[in-house]
DNA sequence: GAATCAATTCAACACGTGATGATTCTGCAT
DNA sequence: ATGCAGAATCATCACGTGTTGAATTGATTC
């Protein structure tokens, strides 16, 4: 009864917390930063609009928590780089698309693009994080001294991919097969990371 | 002096309304479809907010005709499906990045991507123009049975540089010349477009 | 049972937005 | 000179936003 830190209700008790930030977590992704309000947030968490501020205090320290990578880059990393080297486009666009095909992965994945193609601040601390946490370790992976240049590329049509898939809604890659993309897109991504980038 | 159309001052004869147009397009483009706003439009054209309203109607009106492709279509695809069809990719690839090279060209380009990634409708709209006027008549030019697919892979390619490199401001794409692009992207657009997709 | 502290809600502010209708200004045709 | 249509502005509305501070509730400890 000496270490008891703190007298009253227990902090974090009823998930509330949790709550909101998941609600957050949906609207930033499917409306963007802008078109996400505190209000929504809160209604879809089932609280009060002063709750969330409370909490996570003004709109962009929320985002900042909300919007996280769809990967632990630690953990998938190792996988792309440990294996064959001629394999690692296949690997790559196996788990992008793997990724795309769960409801939460493809959250996360149009929640950082759209929040980076609408508020600029948010686009800065997203290239900041993907670079350092993805694009810097693959590149230093593939070891090449044009890397740098390699990953970004790989990265563009990743991308690019989720884009015209998920958020343009283009009809023939929504409607093809996780299947058939890994196939299409595979050799690109090989060809990026590991092929003759000049003529 | 019977088939006078009407009386009264010349309409458009000030320049003013293309003056809103231009100004709408920059914001638009820079800042994406929610944070243009049609007072930061009217500053900059130099007039009264209310005269945005009076020539346009209502914002989503304004967009749509601020909204236009970079290049008339009409011009272009011929240039691309006549020439030698093992070139097409690298043909495409250079035309994008000379695009992306002018300043009016790259405006529109990124207006494009951040509307379409801001507002589902812009997004709705954009699909639509995009997909008829440009990859439609591309994939028609093809004439393979899986056109349409490949025709919208080389599209997810080209929002995702752009995306990377314009939007994002990825350093490695920033920083490189053209040339380089052009030569690493080349192959990619010539393997959706002609290449085997499947393994 | 009383005190305490966190969780939660209530109420309101200050602000910027898109939109509208009335009003003034200006150049051309009569 | 006069009338008038269109260009341009003024003043204002109704609304939704993020944010803040006070008030309320409920569990926990003394």
């Amino acid at each position: 009864m000496t270490t008891r830190p703190r007298a009253g209700r227990r902090p974090g008790g009823s998930g509330t917390r949790e709550a909101i930030l998941d609600a957050a977590r949906r609207r930033f992704a499917e409306l963007g930063y802008d078109r996400t309000t505190l209000r929504g947030i809160a209604a879809d968490a089932g609280v009060d609009v002063a709750l969330v501020s409370h909490y996570f205090g003004p709109k962009q320290r929320l985002f900042a928590q909300a919007a996280s990578l769809p990967f632990d880059p630690a953990l998938v990393l190792p996988g792309l780089l440990d294996g064959p080297r001629e394999d690692i486009g296949r690997r790559l666009a196996r788990h992008v698309l793997e990724t795309l095909d769960s409801p939460t992965g493809r959250r996360r994945m149009t929640g950082l693009i759209r929040a980076a193609a609408s508020e600029r601040q948010a686009a800065d601390e997203i290239r900041e994080r993907v670079s350092r946490e993805l694009l810097v370790p693959l590149a230093e992976g593939l070891g090449a001294p044009d890397a740098p240049l390699r990953a970004s590329l790989a990265g563009s049509q990743i991308v690019g991919l989720v884009m015209a898939r998920h958020v343009v809604g283009l009809e023939p890659l929504t409607e093809s097969a996780s299947g058939v993309l890994v196939d299409a897109v595979a050799p690109v991504l090989q060809h990026y990371l590991t092929g003759t980038l000049a003529p």
